[in-house]
DNA sequence: CTGTTAGCGCATTCAG
DNA sequence: CTGAATGCGCTAACAG
């Protein structure tokens, strides 16, 4: 094999031109004060001698390395792959360039991440925290160098990290009542990790829907789960012991939902006469099944795109972008089968 | 806000120690040559300033930036999203980071991405191609500069790169007989772009199996479409307004074939008995779908370990692993009741 | 509009 | 085992 040629520096060119570095420099960024006859004339020896920027460099001295880092719960989830796209979409059209890391759902794997990104000099950070984070002490050094974290979805309130949501208060708020309407009296809750700004919202949502409407809240009523399928299944066949059975349930998330309500439907129970479902993230697999999930369009793509784009406005100073410190999306509740029991 | 202080330097460390800045190069970076004692206090003093090594100026000095790209059709589909945090969990084991891009299924975009990874300098690429990539022009320049690429699930044959996938043909052969062996004669194939390995193999697959045994294909038997949802369902109506009807259908794609069936079960349709179905990747809709869908298991984090693993391997000169051309990873087939009619 | 000078922080000669 | 000197390629003063 050939040892690569050597690569091509701004000294080349400018010296095929028989003018200075610097101006070399200047001509491939578009600098406003070079002439346009010799930025065109650099351009085409640029190109004709087969150069290409040399990052390593130009960070070294401009001290920013254009990479944004992003750590995710995990990358292998429809709604994370969503956002990720959404996030990479903005990006790419941008300078930037992405970092993805995964936490694994472990605080231990989230820090060691986070330094990670730390010592790569990632310019920003997007974050959505892992399972079981109790504290933010890993991002401490984000705020001693003044490098914008921006959390999303999974969030910690913080004073000096903006934080993108939805209001998933009100969303199972709304599902709650929903299910009421539907003259559900009994509704069980599948939660998840009560660490977790969103399962915890969406306990609350749950739980005030429930006194709002008079409807009496016993322990039996809420099972906290780690939301996969198995999860589902589990929290089904406790259902399936209970002396009194709930009528309805609303699961934190579409996959333990589905988990939960296929187990009982073929445990001869019948959705939604005799139990009605509500999930939470409009998961492709929530209009797959039947009777199809009534649960809460969760936009991920959406979600990466704002997040992506508020980040790109603190890295460049937008003002306005910068004075955003929470950021609630709208969310939508898709009203299926599953659900409907009059009509 | 106040100015994030200065950044330490190997050179304030060398001064606190009255030592060399190549000594606490060397220190730092565990050379054997350097005496245990100043070693550790290098470490010493080195965690108690806060210092932290600037990748810039390492990877301008050593040419290498540690970095591994990737470049896929979409972020957000279940199999690819899978293969990344194969590839995720592999890489952030090792000392390298990953930058991340998506094609959306565009060559043009392919293109582009791939520029940006040339000129970021990546140490290697990870690519599975998009829907309408025709050529691989746009890979030359890494051959040039002797950047290992390695092709993935959506490959295309090379001299210079190794490829990873799945005997598309074998998996395709294995299912259709399957179908045949349940008595199916008419058997309706919905193909994917057919510019892309692993939708040809698949069609190959499938037409090798009718033909050795004796089934007879025509060209109403084949759909190409674009796999998503609505393209299952449109192949769906296709098949509703069909003369004769197949009783049969092998999708390439799991979403596609639960696109079709549920259309055709809605129409009135019964699965498997007036018509089976099988798909293609085990996607997770395809185990929630009733009747369950028969579809070949395709591990994507799997394949994304692999696909790092055999990158590392060309990054660090292993002479085993930079012997592999082609790797073929293990797939298996899933039975399930959409395509049962017997038994 | 263009050039001169200098230095970002590190790793690698080469010399002890 | 340690150190002095050098340059990777670029950009930002500063000066014209």
């Amino acid at each position: 094999m050939s040892e690569p040629r050597k690569e091509v520096t701004i000294y080349d060119i400018a010296e095929k031109l028989n003018i200075s570095a610097t101006t070399v420099s200047r001509g491939l960024q578009d600098h406003p004060k070079i002439n346009d006859k010799t930025k065109k004339k650099i351009l085409a020896v640029a190109a004709e001698m087969g150069y290409r920027s040399n990052p390593f460099a130009s960070s070294l001295r401009t001290k920013r390395g254009n990479i944004i880092g992003v750590i995710v719960p995990r990358l292998n989830s429809y709604f994370m792959s969503d956002v990720i796209a959404g996030i990479e979409k903005v990006i790419n059209e941008s300078n930037y360039n992405l970092f993805i890391s995964q936490s694994l759902e472990s605080m231990k794997k989230e820090i060691s991440n986070a330094r990670a990104m730390f010592n790569n000099r990632v310019d920003g950070l997007l974050v959505s925290l892992a399972y079981n984070t109790d504290n933010l002490d890993h991002f401490e050094p984000f705020i001693t160098k003044n490098i914008p974290v921006i959390f999303f979805d999974r969030v910690q309130e913080h004073l000096q990290f903006p934080n993108i949501f939805i209001d998933n208060y009100k969303a199972a708020y709304q599902l709650t009542s929903h299910l009421i309407e539907q003259s559900c009296k009994r509704i069980l809750h599948i939660g998840g990790s009560q660490l977790r700004n969103v399962y915890i919202e969406r306990y609350n949502g749950y739980k005030r829907a429930l006194e709002d409407h008079n409807l009496p809240f016993d322990d039996e009523l809420l099972i906290i789960s780690d939301l996969t399928t198995q999860g589902g299944q589990d929290a089904g066949s406790t259902i399936l012991n209970m002396e009194i059975k709930p009528d309805a349930v609303f699961a934190a998330n579409d996959i333990s939902a589905v988990g939960c309500m296929q187990f009982l439907m073929d445990a001869g129970m019948r959705v939604p006469e005799d139990i009605a479902f509500a999930g939470f993230n409009n998961d492709p697999m929530s209009s797959v099944v039947r009777p199809q999930l009534t649960t809460i369009d969760y936009k991920g793509f959406e979600m990466g795109e704002v997040a992506a784009k508020l980040l790109l406005g603190h890295l460049t100073d937008n003002a306005d972008l910068k004075q955003t410190h929470s950021l609630i999306l709208r969310s939508e509740m898709i009203v299926r089968d599953s659900s409907k029991r009059k009509g």
